[in-house]
DNA sequence: ATGCATGAGGG
DNA sequence: CCTCATGCATA
């Protein structure tokens, strides 16, 4: 029934088979790790190397200059985890071990919103049921297809046309309009306190902190502000005038879509706008973030706390004579940071892992535990997955209030997962469930209920 | 455009 | 541990 809970952390991959294959990527070890001068960032990385909860975290390894194949370990780890080999585990394992996922009939989903109990499983809506016991409907499908911006649906569809003229307040940055010539990248590349702007900062959208006051990037800038530091907090945001406030989803999409206009009008790339922030407040993003922000695939909160920067940096470029002069620069930083190397998880597996998810959005760490066994993967890469997951899934699903409130709508099993057609960004036009259904099913041996939001009480860490 | 990863924060 | 905001690396 149960598996052992002690499972020797530390070697899963280190199986042979498993990662090398599957993963392809490795061999091509982008990094080089330690070569690269990195601008050492003020993160703690220190406390990484000991914390070491699980064990599991030996990962990156900078595998230096040769690693090749001596080892045939698989490429990541470097220092390849502690030793307890407990091979045994590995195949014995795989057959007594069996993922007690979530009992797959009723119990599990059968009522997604049996917790109705008030649960908040925001995510996991999508949660349903093609595995449990009835067929039904595969809402699986519908949901990818959404837009998400709840208030962008409903309003049919924007009037895409111009905004409503959001009264851009006249920031310092106008005075941008002739910058100092040649910009510089960022402003500081090292002291970065963007406490403000960090996650954290998510609370408050319009109150975020500091965002300018990081260095010397507003030369021009913050002689206007004048009061730099202190200045930061309202500059920003506030002046703008109130309407950053809080915009609606219209107002975003709205945003997004001029935002994305301009941009290739001018000739911008996604890079060159996450880049000019940089020097425009010293809070650099990357061409990630800005293509999610024109995508609208951020929160609505991330949404909110970008919009004035980019707002800004828009008003920038439309007002200075030669647009050129904000970005062509080219990206320098080369994190120095060594990352471990990103997973590629085959196709199979990911089907697996979704047909999981579906039914329990939220594992325990012991199902994880098991779940990386029999996968052959990682146990942090399970975990990873399942947390990125849930987080695409709320991305597309989580409708948000017009006023921005999260509105913690349950939705009926049926209906919400048809989204409303919304202004739906590019992507995801049609998305045939990814997954292949079936197969899975049998691989899971159902175990107890595993209810979407909640953490079972017995997978206990 | 997206998938996987990292880290800060919160519990 | 989880969520969230972000970003590197990739497809």
């Amino acid at each position: 029934m149960f598996n052992h809970e002690g499972l020797p952390p530390g070697n899963f991959s280190l199986g042979q088979g498993t990662m090398p294959d599957g993963s392809s990527h490795y061999g091509k070890s982008g990094y080089v790790g330690g070569s690269a001068p990195r601008p050492s960032q003020p993160q703690p990385q220190s406390q990484t190397f000991f914390t070491f909860p699980s064990a599991v975290k030996s990962e990156y390894s900078l595998e230096g200059p040769s690693t090749p194949d001596s080892s045939q370990t698989k490429g990541w780890y470097a220092f390849s985890a502690p030793p307890p080999p407990a091979e045994a585990g590995q195949v014995s394992a795989s057959h007594n071990l069996h993922l007690m996922p979530p009992k797959e009939e009723d119990s599990s989903c059968s009522s997604p919103s049996s917790s109705s109990s008030g649960a908040p499983d925001r995510d996991l809506r999508e949660t349903e049921a093609k595995y449990c016991a009835h067929p039904g409907p595969a809402y699986y499908a519908p949901a990818w297809t959404g837009p998400f911006w709840p208030g962008l649906g409903s309003s049919g569809s924007v009037p895409t046309g111009a905004l409503p003229g959001p009264p851009l307040p006249p920031h310092p940055l106008q005075a941008l309009g002739t910058f100092p010539g040649p910009r510089p990248l960022y402003p500081a590349p090292l002291q970065q306190p963007q406490p403000g702007l960090g996650s954290s900062s998510s609370s408050s959208i319009g109150s975020s902190s500091s965002i300018v006051s990081s260095s010397n990037v507003s030369s021009s800038v913050s002689s206007t502000s004048g009061s730099s530091g202190a200045a930061s907090e309202e500059g920003i945001p506030s002046s703008d005038s109130g309407e950053e406030d809080t915009p609606t989803s219209e107002e975003l999409e709205l945003f997004a879509k001029e935002l994305k206009h301009k941009r290739i009008s001018l000739g911008f790339t996604q890079a060159d706008v996450g880049m000019a922030l940089g020097t425009l407040y010293g809070k650099m993003f990357s061409q990630t973030t800005i293509c999610r922000f024109e995508a609208l695939q951020l929160s609505f909160k991330n949404m909110c706390k970008l919009k004035p920067l980019l707002q800004r940096w828009l008003q920038a470029v439309e007002n200075t004579d030669n647009p050129q002069e904000m970005c062509s620069m080219e990206q320098v930083l080369a994190q120095a940071r060594k990352r471990k190397r990103r997973t590629s998880i085959e196709t199979s597996v990911k089907g697996t892992l979704e047909g999981f998810f579906r039914r329990c959005g939220k594992p325990t760490p012991q199902q994880i535990c098991d779940l990386a066994e029999e996968l052959h993967l990682d146990k942090d890469v399970v975990r990873v997955w399942f947390c990125n997951r849930r987080q695409k899934g709320k991305r597309l699903l989580l409708p948000y209030g017009e006023d921005g409130e999260a509105l913690p709508y349950e939705l009926a099993p049926g209906t919400a997962l048809v989204l409303p057609t919304a202004a739906v960004p590019q992507n995801y036009a049609a998305p045939p469930p990814p997954v292949p259904p079936a197969l899975y099913m049998s691989t899971f041996p159902k175990g107890e209920p595993c209810i979407p939001g909640m953490p079972m009480p017995n997978g206990g860490i």
